[in-house]
Parts: structure tokens; sequence; C-alpha cells
DNA sequence: TTGACGCGTAAGAAAAGTCTTACCTATACT
DNA sequence: AGTATAGGTAAGACTTTTCTTACGCGTCAA
């Protein structure tokens, strides 16, 4: 859903085109999305388009980010070690 | 439970004192983390320490992040669209 | 203003996830 | 060998998620 929205906005009954399940269960989904701020809804009509919203997905990407900093981190730590046991 | 594998690796039991959950519940969970390729495991003795794979955490990041393109993407569209706007 | 369309919500069934207890194996200590 | 420790796995209870169908409300077009 995420990817079809990466497109372009798109109404429910598009969206629900893509899939198997019902709209109703589509629609179910775009209101986890909604509340979680990651999609935002735009009403035209009768339709109601959603749209991502990439600074919500910017936050979820920085949250995984930040356990990269591991490798970083482990590796200052074991050059430090091996300067320190050159120098002894 | 990744927050306590991002200071340290760390052993089942360990890992279990931070939580209300019992050892084998916390067990489940490593279980997931590793077939999902989040964490790996190293037998020392009896225990099993577990380690975050920061690989794997990148790409669940770039996974994200590429939706980010988005308002780039959609912001060049735009200044496209202004600039032959300004000519005719 | 009547019918069709787009969509949300409610209720309940079905499926998946997440615990706990009980039990088993492997390593370690004496 | 005998006992303690670390931890995985199984079975089942309980919770949560995720569907579907049925229905209601607003918008559009004749």
């Amino acid at each position: 859903m995420l990817d079809l929205l990466l497109e372009a906005d798109r109404s429910v009954n598009t969206i629900a085109g893509h899939f198997q399940m019902s709209r109703p269960a589509v629609s179910q989904h775009l209101r986890i999305l909604l509340d979680a701020g990651l999609v935002s809804e735009q009403r035209h009509g009768r339709e109601r388009r959603y749209r991502l919203v990439p600074a919500r997905l910017r936050s979820v990407r920085d949250w995984v980010a930040h356990y990269e900093q591991f490798w970083d981190d482990r590796f200052q730590r074991l050059q430090k070690h091996l300067a320190k046991g050159n120098k002894e």
C-alpha cells in the first residue's frame, strides 16, 4: 500500500483494486496508517485520496538507524584497544 | 530488547532480567529476531549471547528510507512545472 | 429526488501472536 | 556420578489482529 502511494495519491477503491482483500479491510489499514501519521487524507467530492507523509516515515527510519551506530562504536573501541596494545 | 543489545551482547537470562515476562517468552522473542536476521547467536559454554546485526537493521532502515524520495521527486516536479509556467 | 457510487464503521468469525507452565538437553561444578 | 545452571521447545490459554458482511451517510448525476 505504501508502494502504491509512493507513485501517487490514491483513492480507497483504487488501492483495494490492487489487493485481494475487501475495500473495508483496506479502509481499516488506511485508518491505522492515518492514526500513525504515515499517510494523510484529502477529500475530493466523494473520494478520499491518501498521501504519504514522508516526515513521519523519516522518524521511523531514524528510529531504526540509531541501532546502526553499534558497529561504529564497536569499531572505535577496537581501534582504541589496538592503539593501546601497540604502546605497551 | 534491541536497546539492551545495543549496549552489549547479552545472554537470555540477562535480557529476561530486564523484563517482567518469563525467560521462555524472551527466548521466543529472540528466536523471531534470529530468524529475521536482526540478531545473531554466540555460544559461550552454556550461555548463548545475542548480538545485533546492524547490516540487517540497515536494510530495514533503507526500506523505510526509500519512501522519503517521495518529497524530493514531488518537489522536483513542482519546480519543473513552475519553470515552464514562467516561460509561457 | 431517486438511484448509484465512494467510503467509513460495527459486529463477529477466523487467524495470528504472545504469554505461561512443564519438560528436556547440554554444559559446568564438586 | 550427581546436582545446579542456561536455555530451547511443546502445549495450551488468552489476547490481539485482521478479515468479512451488513449497514449507514454523504456526494454526484439524471
